[in-house]
RNA sequence: GCCCGCGUAGCUCAGUUGGAUAGAGCAUCGGAUUUCUACUCCGAGGGUCAGGGGUUCGAAUCCUCUCGCGGGCACCA
């Protein structure tokens, strides 16, 4: 339960005895202070009520002060400034709070489920390559924030949409067909400009080659390309699946887009559309600045984008008769609507944040305003190595791969330091101090705290009679006896964390849970280092039973949060380092 | 030209959707330091929140203008 929540139910009650229940108590917020010396709660109850009552913020808030008072969890109230009303919490209220996670353990604060269903479209790499480090970051973004959805109460789903129809499959196909050609003995030379180069497409080549032998060099494109095309397709898409398991990332369904336009669905979608009066025949101004080299006018079937927030109405048709992408796009968020989604997240990199707006446009039009799209940019990734930026060159095909990446650090680097910045902020990897053992690393910090719990919890087992981690009752430990102001403190900030989830869920802010985890660890690493200091501190008091069942309470719990959110940002718990 | 994002300590960045004297880590400076297997610890200095104007009890946060950086701007996917 969390304490905040809990505190500000309890101003609203007050409130509704002292007869004013028909307020709007939403703009009512119970909040750690700035700064500690102003108690452990701050609520600013008053000073959005006054006015509506006709009171002086003050004196409302002096009244409700009044009434806290009387409550035994409440050590002391003051009314400060212009009108905040700030609590002391008593120690009691914290240790009784917090057998509420020694009995939850890593449940602790986890929401029921809110039977809503949500669907998070991330990473939708390109099928004609490997995946690299300019797909990293949304993955792990996507992921985290799956998991912290389904933490809050979501029943989540991901996917992939997979960008199989258009031009650069063909491409890809042709790629393909010179490495056979390349296996059959070919001299191809360089490989054209265009086509892709990479060297994945070597044993898809041998692919064609044993499934078709020589018999398709003499063919005509025509007649090879549908032939080889699905064989290429499914073996990019296989590939994409390995590299993504290297960040425990699975998807519950790809979402062909090429089947969008075999099943008829883009026609579908597109009629239903027209009938809705949303489509009609018109003409573009012309784009700003520079003009593309082949810009003509021309009358072109159009989505009133514009009505839904959009800054340009958009084509739907290209000048050769086929569907553009963005009429792909508006059958595929349709669809997702039509499987019951009215909450929809799509995760894109920083190149695509001019389609923000038209996203969000599409998922109104289609639901008339049921569904609600949320577009999550990620900025881009620097790659640091011996303190340079990695640079890479798109036109060479030399991208960093994920595969290449995670065979230098590993995973929990990776997925950690992507989700240790904003998601609209730019972001440095640096390979040397992710792979570091050091406060300065924090993926090392808070798996460390982790382990140190554990290696506590093992000290204990040697040096207490009768003492088992895993059998140990914690609920029966004396929990009042933890009255140090840093063990006190550790308390509160393991209260914090239903709270910190619950708002990096609302906003769909999964890096507010690694900045909460690395303090939390910073917080542990700091009580344990004061035990050096003053031995009275230390966890295990060997002539105190008693309380060191209290504070090894502690310890375990300190281990079930930062498990809770590990879990959600996918990384793992490591019960040794060494 | 237009749209979106960003601009916070010397550096890298947080900032609980409007709260009180704006925080953390690194770096700098001043002390302490051989251990519950491990990362040393404690403290201090450091700010025109890019800049101007506005909204109100109160703004880093909301509105507006200016400057700077990044991304995008018919039919590609």
């Amino acid at each position: 339960m969390d304490i905040f929540v809990h505190f500000k139910s309890i101003i609203v009650d007050i409130l509704t005895d002292m007869g004013h229940a028909d307020l709007d108590f939403s703009r009512i917020n119970t909040e750690p202070p700035r700064d500690k010396s102003h108690g452990d709660i701050a609520t600013n109850a008053a000073m959005v009520l006054a006015k509506p009552l006709g009171l002086k913020p003050r004196d409302l808030a002096l009244k409700i002060a009044e009434s806290l008072q009387t409550n035994a969890d409440i050590e002391k109230v003051d009314v400060a400034g212009p009108g905040f009303i700030n609590i002391s919490v008593a120690d009691g209220f914290y240790t009784s709070r917090f057998a509420e996670i020694v009995a939850r353990k890593e449940q602790f604060g986890k929401p029921e489920a809110n039977g809503k269903k949500l669907i998070l479209e991330f990473t939708s790499a390109n099928p004609t390559g490997p995946v690299h480090i300019g797909h990293v970051r949304g993955t792990v973004f996507g992921d985290s924030l799956a998991n912290l959805l389904q933490w809050s109460g979501y029943d989540v789903f991901r996917e992939y949409y997979v960008n199989d129809a258009g031009g650069q499959i063909v491409t890809l196909a042709r790629s393909a067909f010179l490495r056979y050609r390349e296996c059959l003995g070919d001299d191809i030379g360089q490989i054209p400009q265009g086509y892709y180069p990479g060297e994945y497409l070597k044993p898809v080549g041998q692919d064609i080659v044993d499934k078709f032998g020589d018999k398709l060099k003499s063919m005509p494109e025509a007649e090879w390309l549908p032939l080889i095309r699905d064989l290429v397709m499914s073996s990019m898409m296989k590939m994409i699946k390995q590299d993504l398991e290297l960040l425990d990332v699975k998807f519950d369904n790809y979402f062909s887009e090429s089947e969008l336009h075999a099943s008829g669905a883009i026609d579908k979608s597109l009629a239903d559309m027209r009938a809705r009066g949303l489509v009609y025949e018109g003409v573009l101004p012309p784009p700003k600045g520079q003009l593309p080299d082949d810009y003509e006018e021309r009358e072109q079937t159009l989505f009133r984008a514009t009505d839904w927030g959009d800054d340009i109405d958009r084509p739907l048709i290209k000048s050769d008769g086929s569907y553009t992408y963005f009429a792909a796009d508006i059958a595929y968020h349709r669809d997702k609507y039509m499987r019951g989604f009215n909450e929809q997240i799509d995760v894109l990199g920083a190149d695509h944040g001019g389609y923000v707006k038209r996203l969000k446009a599409i998922v109104r039009a289609v639901s008339n305003d049921e569904a609600e799209l949320d577009v999550k940019i990620c900025q881009i990734v620097k790659l640091v190595k011996n303190g340079e930026v990695q640079t890479m060159s798109k036109r060479s095909g030399n991208f960093i791969t994920l595969k290449e990446l995670h065979s230098e650090v590993g995973k929990d680097p990776i997925r950690f330091m992507m989700l240790y910045r904003k998601n609209e902020a730019p972001l440095d990897f640096d390979y040397d101090k992710v792979t570091e053992k050091s406060r300065d690393n924090p993926v090392f910090y808070v798996q460390y705290a982790h382990a140190r719990v554990h290696s506590i919890m093992r000290q204990a087992k040697e040096t207490l009679a009768n003492f088992d981690m895993d059998e140990f009752d914690f609920t029966k430990a004396n929990l009042a006896l933890l009255t140090d102001s840093s063990e006190i403190g550790v308390i509160k900030s393991l209260l914090n964390w239903p709270k910190t989830a619950n708002v990096a869920a609302e906003f769909h802010e999964p890096h507010r849970i690694s900045f909460y985890l690395y303090e939390l660890a910073a917080q542990f690493h700091s009580l344990w280092n004061k035990g050096k200091e003053m031995p009275q501190l230390r966890f295990i008091v060997s002539e105190d039973e008693e309380l060191t069942h209290a504070r090894l309470a502690l310890v375990r719990s300190v281990a079930y949060i930062l498990k809770a959110g590990l879990d959600i940002l996918g990384v793992n718990t490591p019960k040794e380092m060494r």
